[in-house]
DNA sequence: CACCATGTTCCTTG
DNA sequence: CCAAGGAACATGGT
């Protein structure tokens, strides 16, 4: 589940059920997830440990863990890359079929499935430290986004895709906020106009707002099953007449008439990701 | 079989 | 050194 809305309400939602929990014993069932630790150097650090608090950056779920023998803090790093889920099960239900880890606790235990494993769940923080800022941050102003865009020539698409401009926009919100926009998904981020940076700005922000209400709004299941209603963000998944329906204008959309101008919503692919865009509504 | 999929990182090329 | 492009990762859906 990832772009930046889809990981805040999962955060708002685990955070009340992992806090004071303690991790009693782990099992890593891929250990590619938790690089560069060693299953058992992972589980070593994971067990006995306290969840203390819950937050997020970016993309990336930050669980912070407290041991009792010991003053500091450890943060472990969650990533859900494109397929991962978290959510608690009692203790004795069945695992799901592409388990990654498993932090049992107590009566209920922590599952991380991800159908792909790319996603992670590590103590290494070091790609926290690249990510741009929180797009809904006081220091996400227009400014900052026209000097992150910088001068590069690079289409302004793929470069929203870039972490470090601002974390948390992915492949579904980046054409989102540039059909809102206006904007080009192939304009050279060098060629944006000062107006334009300044709408892109907010519709970044606006759409992304507006997931997370949507998010937060529509009741959510999280465990294993229970239909596709999980991807709050994926306008066809949840079927029948869903408000959010209408949230996604572009993505995935190819061949649909434009919601303002009815002509065909156009895919396209840039650095090997789709882009969707109204041909007429985000001219150049 | 072909192509597509919410993401990141690494490698190559210029 | 930087920018940009592509492959790799792994599995499933259409």
């Amino acid at each position: 589940m990832p772009e930046m809305p889809e990981v805040e309400v999962l955060v708002r939602h685990l955070a009340p059920l992992l806090n004071q929990q303690v991790i009693q014993q782990v099992s890593v069932y891929r250990s590619k997830v938790i690089r560069p630790d060693s299953p058992r150097a992972f589980s070593q650090k994971a067990k006995g440990a306290e969840f203390v608090s819950l937050s997020r950056r970016g993309k990336y779920l930050l669980f912070a863990l407290h041991q009792q023998d010991r003053a500091a803090q450890r943060l472990l790093v969650g990533h859900l890359g494109m397929t991962g889920r978290m959510y608690l099960l009692p203790a004795e239900a069945p695992l799901p079929k592409h388990t990654s880890v498993v932090l049992h606790l107590g009566r209920k235990k922590f599952v991380f499935e991800d159908t792909r494993y790319f996603g992670r769940l590590t103590f290494e923080a070091a790609s926290i430290a690249r990510l741009g800022h929180e797009p809904l941050g006081p220091e996400f102003t227009r400014e900052a986004l026209a000097t992150a865009l910088g001068r590069s020539r690079q289409p302004i698409k793929v470069k929203l895709l870039d972490q470090r401009i601002v974390a948390g926009l992915g492949n579904i919100y980046a054409s989102e906020a540039l059909f809102r926009a206006g904007v080009s998904p192939r304009a050279p981020c060098n060629r944006l106009s000062r107006a334009q940076i300044a709408r892109l700005w907010r519709n970044i922000r606006e759409v992304l707002r507006e997931a997370v209400h949507c998010g937060s709004t529509v009741p959510l299941s999280y465990s294993g099953q229970g239909g596709q209603d999980r991807f709050f963000y994926f306008g066809r998944a949840a079927g029948t007449e869903d408000y959010y329906q209408e949230r996604l204008r572009v993505y995935d959309r190819a061949g649909c008439p434009c919601g303002r101008c009815g002509a065909p919503i156009r895919r396209l692919v840039q650095a090997a990701r789709s882009t969707f865009y109204c041909p007429h509504c985000q001219r150049r």
